[in-house]
DNA sequence: GTCTATATTTTGATAGAC
DNA sequence: GTCTATCAAAATATAGAC
């Protein structure tokens, strides 16, 4: 189940990074069972014979996957906490990090959403940690915020999923917002992600706060 | 790609309900590649061979499935706003029934997830116009919100995101949840649906709300 | 309406030459 | 490291009897 990357550094080593990229692509398009083994060897220009080599099984080429964009999220909220500053500053970085990653690796919703869908069958212990430690940096921006007064108590996995959730479904909305928006009214032209981002953080933020909200101040959307 | 259901209503015609509660179960768990018709026929107790009997293929039933959901999802939401109210109170009830929904209907918020992962795939236009519906009844509660000087003006795309996303991912991830939660400290009790319901109403409110907050009266969570 | 085969294709995975 | 050829096991779907 491990990945058994060969030691040997002979050539430029591009086959492994292209079957990455190929089998990245696919699994997020079609989800483990969806994915093909002959798709993802397609795509990448090589023979199927090749991931075999690289990866002991679909399973472990998947977990690999799987486990480098988690780490990737952990990653980046961890240093976006590490830059400091008051908790409802933190809380707004934490945010944009999310909506970041999400950009940057596109893949990322939708795997994230099959995994949610499939009860984290696909998700080993190591997964598992990195999910943790992306919750725990959450909790610590928290409760500073309330050590320091700034934030009411509240439910880490609850905040989460206030966070986190409108994010990657935005994100991997995409493609169906685009056919449901085209019959509907010009009024519902499609948001973008900064105005979803505004919104998360607006209303994050005011459930969070102990001080009253200055009436009329934030925007809902762009 | 029909459903072809027989006019005859000898027996208790139970049998085509066995198979569609099997169906639903075994898509949700697995999604539409993970689904297998064998595994369906055997949870239904029936042969395989009923199953195209009843559905012209495994597509058709998927989207039967599918269709009955999102349905279920429009009425209901329908339904509420039919109930009349202050905005504010509407607002608030859309988001308990959707909650409701949820709960009622298990098997919604996998499918609902895997969908948006697919980019809507499976979609096709009788579903769309049912996810259209659901987004129209929200529209048309905002925008009484700020005839009357209620809300202030926010896109339905970004509220939808906000409301609908965090209950379908918490109500779907309780598997994830369960096993990411296990390891984390005490002050991690997990959170029930009723603390998330809470949280999405008072952030929701928060942003649209054009009055000033009353400071402390509202529970972040449970 | 229901079942027992069975046809046909696809798919994950491997053997073995180069 | 890379490829060709191929196996063995699923999996969707159908034919046809009862």
């Amino acid at each position: 189940m491990v990945s058994q990357r060969p030691r040997s550094r002979s050539g430029v080593g591009q086959t492994r990074e292209r079957l990455l990229v190929a089998a990245r692509e696919e699994f997020a398009a079609r989800g483990f069972d969806g994915a093909k083994v002959d798709r993802i060897a397609r795509r990448a220009r090589i023979n199927k014979a090749m991931v075999y080599y690289h990866f002991s099984s679909k399973a472990a080429l998947y977990l690999a996957i799987l486990r480098e964009q988690f780490a990737a999220v952990a990653v980046a909220v961890s240093d976006a906490r590490g830059k400091g500053g008051a908790p409802v500053e933190q809380l707004s970085r934490y945010i944009d990090t999310i909506a970041h990653v999400a950009l940057a690796r596109p893949h990322f919703p939708p795997m994230w959403l099959r995994e949610i869908a499939e009860g984290g069958r696909h998700l080993d212990e190591s997964v598992l940690g990195e999910l943790r430690r992306v919750l725990e940096t959450l909790a610590a921006i928290l409760k500073d915020g309330r050590e320091q007064g700034a934030f009411r108590p509240a439910h880490p996995f609850v905040i989460q999923m206030g966070i986190m959730a409108p994010l990657m479904f935005f994100v991997a909305s995409a493609p169906v917002r685009l056919r449901v928006g085209r019959k509907l009214p010009p009024a519902f032209a499609l948001p973008d992600l900064e105005g979803v981002v505004a919104h998360v953080k607006a209303s994050t933020l005011a459930v969070l706060s102990t001080a009253p909200a200055a009436s009329g101040s934030r925007r809902a959307s762009s």
